[in-house]
DNA sequence: CGGCGCACCTGAGTGC
DNA sequence: TGCACTCAGGTGCGCC
């Protein structure tokens, strides 16, 4: 479910759930995410220490202990957090689960198992977090984000823009999905060589970005207010979509059909006319 | 280093 | 009703 819409909504909702609790108590289902999960170290990190803080880098999540110890949630493809009561059945595909002080429940539930449940102790945990930091892109809403930082970045990229929008160690918590929107508001094909852009149009992704994102952050936090004893949480937003998955369908813009590419094995949807690759004569 | 292809896993949907 | 096949929103590895 995660990009970074879904990611900070999730962060949200859960904050009041969690900030001040104590975790009393871990289950795992014992079977490995994308890594296995650290099951004896999670409790000797996490038991009996008070959740301070739930904050989100790239597409992670990072619960801050009053040790200074860090639980690092990634959802994956499929991943749910969800609060329970303990008294709540356990769902199929629940792997993690955080008993808190006040007899509710953190769950972790991912289907497919492409999340991933870290630890990092609070001896460790600075030095960790550094290495983490040094691996995740530009935040889309920080001072960094602008044109110019995105061409610079880009200068040496002859990788199709799309590719470059979702690369994580690039920028952070743009998925497909966001991808395709935000090169349909940009005015930008998708295969357009990242290092062909302008930096006008670097700043024209930017904007577009940071707009794209809060609104569905918006409409995300309006239709999910809480997350108590729901695992179906988050799942995409349904706002209206401009072209992801509307192969076939009308350009929202200029009416012509919304086509549908496979760009480095992503689906990606664009309108032809609304988004011009460049250099192709006829075309504007 | 840059970029691509693939693997990781389950479930939903499609077509025969 | 069942089976085989395709596809799905992320990440990181190996390989060129």
């Amino acid at each position: 479910m995660p990009e970074l819409p879904e990611v900070e909504v999730t962060r949200r909702g859960l904050l009041p759930h969690l900030s001040g609790h104590a975790v009393m108590e871990v289950w795992c289902s014992g079977k490995p995410l994308r890594q296995p999960v650290p099951e004896q170290l999670l409790r000797q990190c996490i038991c009996d220490n008070v959740i301070t803080t739930v904050d989100r880098r790239a597409k992670y999540l990072l619960l801050r202990l009053d040790d200074g110890s860090v639980l690092l949630i990634h959802l994956g493809m499929t991943g749910k957090l969800g609060i329970f009561h303990k008294t709540a059945e356990k769902a199929k595909h629940d792997h993690l689960c955080l008993r808190l002080d006040n007899d509710m429940e953190l769950r972790f539930n991912d289907v497919r198992r492409f999340g991933c449940i870290a630890v990092w102790s609070a001896d460790q945990a600075t030095a960790l977090e550094e290495k983490f930091q040094g691996r995740q892109g530009i935040e889309p809403f920080s001072q960094d984000f602008n044109g110019e930082n995105l061409a610079r970045l880009a200068k040496r990229s002859g990788q199709p823009v799309k590719s470059f929008l979702m690369d994580a160690g690039r920028i952070s918590g743009i998925g497909n999905i966001y991808a395709n929107e935000i090169l349909f508001a940009s005015g930008i094909h998708p295969r357009t060589e990242a290092n062909s852009l302008s930096e006008p149009q670097w700043q024209r992704v930017a904007e577009c970005t940071v707009l794209i994102l809060k609104k569905a952050i918006k409409a995300g936090g309006s239709t999910i207010s809480d997350f108590l004893g729901s695992s179906g949480k988050p799942g995409y937003f349904q706002l209206q979509l401009a072209v992801y998955g509307k192969k076939d369908a009308a350009c929202p813009n200029c009416g012509l059909s919304i086509e549908k590419e496979s760009i480095s094995g992503r689906a990606t949807f664009f309108c032809p006319h609304c988004q011009p690759l460049l250099g192709i004569i006829g075309v504007t």
